[in-house]
DNA sequence: CAATTGACGTAGT
DNA sequence: CACTACGCCAATT
């Protein structure tokens, strides 16, 4: 399995209301170190259908990224409705983040 | 094929 | 808390 199937596999089982950070995914899939290369994955995302890059947020909670039309704007509001915690521009890791 | 770039993370100042 | 410096990985040029 190459590192970025596992990433996206990952990806695919976060569930609505949850988020998890780059760096999490990159440990998960294999490689601690390989954050930024998640972060460059989704943005090459193959199928956004499929893949809530949307809810994967860095390491500190805060939205960046996101090529999609409104930007993190309209990342930050499909969030907030799908239930996730915010502090200002802020996730509140401590709450929605999976694995804690 | 080498160099650049960037949706990152940690540690130090 | 902000800013800098370094390391890492994959995609793009």
């Amino acid at each position: 399995m190459d590192f970025k199937n596992k990433v996206y596999s990952i990806i695919e089982r976060v569930p609505k209301g949850k988020v998890t950070t780059y760096g999490q995914v990159a440990r998960l899939a294999g490689n601690s170190k390989a954050a930024r290369a998640v972060g460059a994955l989704m943005k090459n995302n193959p199928d956004t259908k499929r893949i809530p890059c949307h809810r994967v947020v860095s390491s500190k909670g805060k939205l960046t990224g996101f090529s999609a039309k409104g930007g993190i704007e309209k990342k930050k509001e499909m969030l907030l409705d799908e239930g996730v915690n915010f502090v200002g521009d802020i996730v509140d890791l401590s709450r929605s983040q999976i694995i804690k």
